[in-house]
DNA sequence: ACCCCTGTTCGGCG
DNA sequence: CCGCCGAACAGGGG
């Protein structure tokens, strides 16, 4: 579920418990979102350490704790973030809950695709400060899209869009709302882009993610009825410009759906 | 019952 | 070594 802009909503869930201790910390430790990670030194080092902040690149967050102590999490297919009351017992897929006074901060992954990070010290985790440049990033130029495209140019510009390395954020459904506004046909070769075509693609990118965030992140809000992604998952979809028929394939490994009279 | 899935990683192959 | 593809991971929803 999670791409650019639920991730910053999901973020924000846990604002409630900035600055507050964490009382006690619960998780299912032989759960695979902890691939990678000690689980108990995460419930060692994070009980009664106070939550300090936190920042959402691409699809990555960062939980701060006081002592020096960070706490990585991705959403994977099925991952949320939520707050409970104090006295809540998580449930069968609650598998990180750490403990508050106010409130109780509830990471829960039913799919499990999701992961656990977790690093003491005083900076912040390597995995985390080299991180690629965000789309809203002034790094994020032209000139670094280009070169990305022209890295992966025998690559699907659909499948190009969905790597984390190059388009923070970015997942299915963005892909193809990007691409159909830029009126790029999904399985064009990333390095076969004309100059205008890539121009289309780095506006609309910038766009359709700031557009998203804009709307999405503070409080779920719907994205506009006439966004593609009303239409894609449907299953006779059509393009919400004139009404045409979607076409629909499986590229980059994932489905993909256009429209083959604006996009070309 | 059966098929689908808004993500990532890994092994195989060219 | 590089890049691309399909499979695998697990569970819930249509």
């Amino acid at each position: 579920m999670p791409e650019l802009a639920e991730v910053e909503f999901y973020r924000k869930q846990w604002n409630a418990g900035l600055d507050a201790k964490v009382l006690a910390v619960k998780l299912h430790a032989a759960k695979r979102i902890f691939r990678g990670s000690d689980p108990r030194e995460i419930r060692r080092r994070l009980t009664s350490a106070r939550l300090l902040r936190s920042t959402a690149r691409g699809k990555q967050m960062l939980f701060e704790f006081s002592g020096g102590n960070w706490l990585g999490l991705h959403l994977g297919m099925s991952g949320t973030l939520r707050t409970e009351t104090p006295k809540f017992r998580p449930g069968k897929h609650d598998h990180l809950v750490l403990r508050q006074t106010k409130q109780t901060l509830v990471f829960r992954d039913p799919r499990l695709f999701g992961r656990v990070k977790f690093q003491h010290g005083k900076l912040a985790p390597e995995w985390w400060t080299a991180a690629p440049p965000e789309i809203s990033a002034k790094e994020f130029n032209a000139a670094h899209v280009a070169d990305f495209l022209r890295r992966h140019g025998r690559a699907p510009i659909k499948a190009v869009l969905l790597m984390q390395s190059g388009f923070p954020g970015i997942g299915n459904w963005m892909a193809d709302e990007i691409l159909w506004r830029a009126k790029i046909v999904p399985l064009t070769a990333a390095g076969a882009l004309t100059a205008a075509q890539r121009a289309r693609l780095f506006r609309e990118t910038q766009f359709v993610a700031s557009e998203s965030l804009r709307i999405v992140s503070p409080e779920f809000g719907d994205l506009p009825d006439d966004w593609l992604i009303h239409q894609k998952w449907k299953r006779d979809g059509v393009c919400p410009r004139h009404g045409s028929p979607l076409r629909k394939a499986m590229i980059g490994g994932r489905t993909t759906a256009w429209c083959p009279r604006c996009q070309k």
